[in-house]
DNA sequence: TATAATGCAACAAACGATTGCATTAATCGT
DNA sequence: ACGATTAATGCAATCGTTTGTTGCATTATA
């Protein structure tokens, strides 16, 4: 109780050391300023103790707040693929490259209801930057926050016009290379799985038509708007194929997700696959080699995407003004086309 | 230039309100100290300017982080299933019961080199407790922190002599049941895919062979320490059915992720899902229902999960010793059974 | 009319670090 | 051995809030 022995900041130490706290920082930030003698003894003290000193006291006074937000925008009408594998692969990315320049991840997902949702995070000093996951709805206020805060990167679609900077893929290149794909496998009618309301999927539908007519097979082509969630789109595209009478022999699904579903649906109705539908999925999530037969799928490089996001964030906080980065889409052949 | 117009701190706005800085931080608090007029006027004009007061120097004055670090700790031998959707799911949970209750959440995946990787979060004062996701080969590390650590909680097994809460289904019950039901499917021969190395699929494990033994099948089980991760379950599993003269009709895989590949390989060797062989797996992932044919599974109720973990986490804040919890696992029963 | 009770707002001291500048101690050249 | 130079430490201001205490006007009470 006389004296209790905890250090709980930097004064304690200095005390405990007979120095000033002065010297204790600067002995701890390893500074040529102090004496390597001094220097050694405080840090081993500090060792001893097991003391660090208070990140939050450190980050004020250095005006920096020493993480990055990360923000996961939940517009519910494109909030489609949530709790996909894809969420957490680039998260698990973003943290290790985050980690690795000496910053936090501070993790939010927001439900845009108030357009204030994007500033308040921004303006609230608690990090150095944001990094969105997806634009979802939200394309103006993030554009608008863009035109007064530079250190903020998006992923999703580079859309014509936009003022802030994102990373994404090409999708409509995706697109055509699925689709020019499984012409080559002699194709002759096609079917594309998912809702075009979402930007990404519009680009990669918009990828098909265009491969399609290339071919001379424009009107070959039916869409089916499904949600891109696990949960509805079975029943949709089970549906559509007790309807159907001709049903496609090449089928591009906009995610892996949704092609897990078509594989089901398609079993269920005793289609075979490749034999007799050849099927392409898109995003080439870790479970896309995992299905019987193993998805074909055009991959989006998260891992790149990743190191993209946070290589443009720092040189926005640097003060440089980046331009959007698209990467390169890349066909995956696996067994199910 | 004259009057560059943004309000960048408490004090600017005290100016320009002509009150003292002390009076703006009760206005915008809300405090019943200040005339209801001045308050007003106050709160108005922080509006205008869309001022909002410095969250790191306010924590560092309340003496609180306003934030919980959810850590992921990444032991190699057992950090199977990160990228799990396993983990998405907890996350987003943890994410929103924690906005709830005003808190950022700060990620970080751990590799645990030294043994200070937890001390060092705790210790720099940027977190108001933490949450381990999984305590992978660290539950020592973890015990001994507990020890003087209040605000900390597990996800995962709830051993005996642990000293730290954790939060965690029952895995050797989740064991019993997917036994009870094969057996009752009529199996006769059982495997169990899963390292035990890992303690919760050792219960798991347990639990299986409990359950044999009351069933007078003790002898019957084949154990295939298959590591649970995508890519490597899929060749050892399809090897061991190379070597395997009579396959048994029963088998429990310790995580969705390996009854996938099970079911890849099962079906790669032209067996068939369940007329020949019963399969089932564990954790009911989002994917588990779409597999063809979808997977009978044990659930574990990540969402009840996430309300223990963050309850929990409080409780501990506030002073509380609080004890571990343990949640059912169900049996979900699909068509690979 | 003097005095007590109240309501509002200002002052200033924390919170726990960093850092420019002043000060003291040590080293050097002659 | 003494002043000049340099190396090592201490001092105190600062980052942007919060909050206990104090002081000044009012208004209510005697």
């Amino acid at each position: 109780m006389a004296d209790q022995g905890r250090i709980r900041n930097i004064t304690d130490l200095a005390k405990l050391a007979g120095v000033s706290p002065g010297t204790v920082s600067r002995a701890l930030a390893d500074s040529q300023l102090i004496a390597k003698k001094t220097r050694e003894r405080i840090q081993e003290l500090a060792r001893e103790h097991d003391f660090r000193p208070n990140v939050m006291a450190r980050n004020l006074r250095i005006k920096r707040a020493g993480a990055i937000g990360v923000l996961i925008p939940l517009g519910h009408e494109t909030g489609q693929h949530i709790s996909d594998p894809f969420f957490m692969t680039l998260l698990g990315q973003l943290a290790d490259a985050l980690t690795e320049r000496g910053h936090d991840l501070l993790l939010s997902r927001v439900i845009p209801t108030d357009p204030g949702w994007l500033s308040r995070v921004v303006d609230s000093g608690r990090v150095d930057g944001v990094i969105l996951i997806g634009q979802s709805d939200q394309s103006a206020v993030i554009d608008k926050l863009a035109e007064r805060y530079l250190p903020m990167v998006a992923w999703g679609a580079n859309l014509p016009g936009q003022v802030h900077c994102s990373v994404g893929s090409d999708n409509r290149k995706g697109g055509e290379l699925a689709t020019r794909h499984l012409i080559e496998r002699g194709c002759q009618n096609f079917a594309f799985f998912g809702d075009p309301i979402a930007p990404e999927i519009a680009e990669r539908l918009a990828g098909c038509r265009a491969e399609l007519v290339q071919a001379g097979m424009g009107d070959a082509l039916t869409i089916l708007p499904a949600h891109l969630t696990a949960e509805t789109a079975h029943p949709t595209i089970s549906k559509w194929l007790d309807e159907t009478k001709t049903i496609p022999n090449g089928i591009i699904a906009a995610s892996d997700v949704i092609a897990m579903s078509a594989l089901r649906a398609l079993s269920e109705h005793g289609v075979s696959v490749p034999g007799e539908v050849h099927l392409i999925g898109y995003d080439d999530l870790a479970f896309a080699s995992q299905t019987v037969p193993p998805l074909s799928t055009i991959r989006q490089d998260l891992s790149t995407g990743a190191t993209h996001l946070v290589d443009l964030l720092f040189r926005r906080i640097g003060g440089e003004n980046t331009a959007s980065v698209v990467l390169e889409p890349k066909l995956i052949v696996r067994q199910s086309s």
